[in-house]
DNA sequence: AGACTTTTAAATGTCAGACAAATAAAAATT
DNA sequence: AATTTTTATTTGTCTGACATTTAAAAGTCT
C-alpha cells in the first residue's frame, strides 16, 4: 500500500483508496485488523487526523467498523446483503429525485426488473413468502390505513415476491429500484377504488404464484404496471386542471 | 439539523446523518454551499476536526464535494447516474466476493435482469448502439486478443445492449450486475472454440436487436446464459480433476 | 478608463500534541 | 480461585497552528 504525495488528490482520498483497494484485491482479508491509527499514519507518513479521514471514508461505505480500547481498532467488514440495501436505496432515492426521473422511466424500470424475477419466484417461492405476501394484502384492505402505509405495504408485498427467486444477488439489485419508487409512490393519492383495484391485482399475483403458474404472474404484473402509471397519470392531470 | 451529544453513536457519523437527512429532504438543494467547518463547528458545538470527518463520509458517498479556496466550501454534489455505477459496482464486486456468490447465482441474476432489458432494447435500440456493439463483437474475434481483453469487450457489447433500453434506470441498476460479474468471468480460461460460440451467440442477438426482433433476442440470452453457465462448469471440473 | 499585476482574505488541507473514554489484559487482593 | 484494581492500548475529541489554494479587492501602469 503506497501514496504519491504529489498528487493533486487529497492524502485522506488516497490512504482511503490504498485501503479500498487492498480490501478488494483481498490483500486485507475480513474482520482482519487494520494497523492502529498512529501506526498507518506512521506508514503513510502523515499525521494521524489525516488517517482518520482516510477510515471515516471507508467506515462511511462500511468497509470497515471501528471498536474502541485495548485491542480495538478498525476491522475489515463482511459486507453483508443485508447490510448494503440501505446504501443502494439510499442512493436510488437520491439518483431519482435530483434527476428529475419521470414517474414513468421509474416505473418502467422497477416493473421491468420485477418481471425478470417473477418467473423464477413462481418457480421457486416457499410457503412462507406466499403467506407474508397474503399478509400484506391483507393489510392493504384494512380501512383507515394511511397512503404512506398503504404505500410501505406495498414495498413489503413486492419485497416478499422479489425474494421468492431465492436469489440475494436479485434481491439485492432490486432492493434499489422498488424502494425507491416508494417516494414517488406516496406523491399519489390512492382512492378507495384505487386501492381495490391493486388489491385485487395483489390476490391475483399470490393466486399465480401459489399455483406456480409463471405465465399469469408476468401478465398481471403487466397490467399492474399499466394501471399504476395510468394511476399517477390522473394524479398529474388533476394537478394541472382541479375539477 | 441537530444533534444528540448523550447518543452512543460517534458525534462525526451524527452530523454526518443529520446533514445526509438534510439532503435527502431537499432541505439543502444541489450546488448549494454548505456553511464553513468553522461555522459548522460552531453550529454544532465540537471541533473542526470532528466536522472534518463527517464532511469525509458524506464526501466518500458522492453526496457533497469540497473546493479549496476563498469560496470554496462544501456543496451539495448531483447524484449523477455516472457518478453512481462506480459506486455501484464496487459495493456489488465485493458483496460477491465476500460472500461466496456461486457462479451460478451471480450469472442467473445478471441474465435475469438482462432480459428484462431486451425487449424494451429491441423497441428502442438506436443505431448508434448497434454499430457499439457490432464493433465489440468484432474485436473480439481478433485473434491474440487477452482473456481480459475479451471479457472487458463482453462487458462493453452487454452494456450497450442495457442502454439500448432508453431507460437510466434500468442501465444504474444492471451496472452493477453486469460489471460485478466481471470478475467472476475472468476465472474462465477462454478457449478459441468458446470465444467463437459466444462470438456467434452475440451476433445472433445484435441481428435480432436490428430487426427488432425481441422474441430472438430473449431466445439467445437463454442460450448464452446456458452456455456460459456450463463453460463454468467445465472450468470447475477441470480444476478439480486435471487430465 | 481599461487592462494587468499585486495584495489580501477566506476557505480547505495538514500537522503536532494533548486529554478523555472505553476496553481488555495483567496484576493485585481477598 | 474468584474478584477487584491497575495498567496499557486504542479510538474519540479538542486546541491551536501553519500551508495551500483561490477568488476578489486593491493597486499600478499604459
Amino acid at each position: 500500500m503506497k501514496i504519491d504525495p504529489k498528487k493533486p488528490a487529497d492524502l485522506s482520498a488516497q490512504i482511503a483508496q490504498a485501503i479500498r483497494d487492498a480490501i478488494i484485491s483481498g490483500e486485507l482479508i475480513v474482520d482482519e485488523r487494520l494497523p492502529s491509527e498512529a501506526e498507518l499514519s506512521e506508514q503513510f507518513q502523515v499525521s494521524r487526523p489525516t488517517v482518520r479521514e482516510a477510515l471515516k471514508r471507508l467506515a462511511a461505505q462500511s468497509l470497515i467498523r471501528t471498536q474502541r480500547g485495548a485491542s480495538g481498532g478498525a476491522f475489515v467488514n463482511r459486507l453483508s446483503f443485508e447490510g448494503a440495501y440501505s446504501q443502494q436505496i439510499t442512493t436510488s432515492t437520491l439518483l431519482l429525485s435530483m434527476n428529475a426521473v419521470s414517474f414513468d422511466t421509474a416505473c418502467e424500470a422497477r416493473f421491468a426488473l420485477e418481471r425478470a424475477c417473477a418467473a423464477l419466484s413462481a418457480q421457486r417461492r416457499t410457503a412462507d413468502q406466499l403467506a407474508t405476501m397474503r399478509a400484506e394484502v391483507h393489510r392493504q384492505s384494512q380501512p383507515g390505513l394511511t397512503d404512506e402505509a398503504f404505500c410501505a405495504s406495498d414495498v413489503a408485498f413486492h419485497r416478499a415476491l422479489v425474494d421468492g427467486a431465492g436469489n440475494p444477488v436479485l434481491s439485492y439489485q432490486l432492493a434499489g429500484a422498488v424502494e425507491a419508487m416508494q417516494p414517488l409512490m406516496n406523491m399519489i393519492t390512492f382512492t378507495a377504488r384505487s386501492r381495490e383495484a391493486i388489491i385485487a391485482f395483489h390476490n391475483q399475483i399470490a393466486d399465480a404464484l401459489e399455483d406456480r403458474d409463471s405465465t399469469k404472474v408476468d401478465a398481471t404484473l403487466v397490467e399492474l404496471e399499466s394501471y399504476t402509471r395510468q394511476l399517477a397519470q390522473d394524479v398529474a392531470q388533476q394537478r394541472r386542471n382541479p375539477a
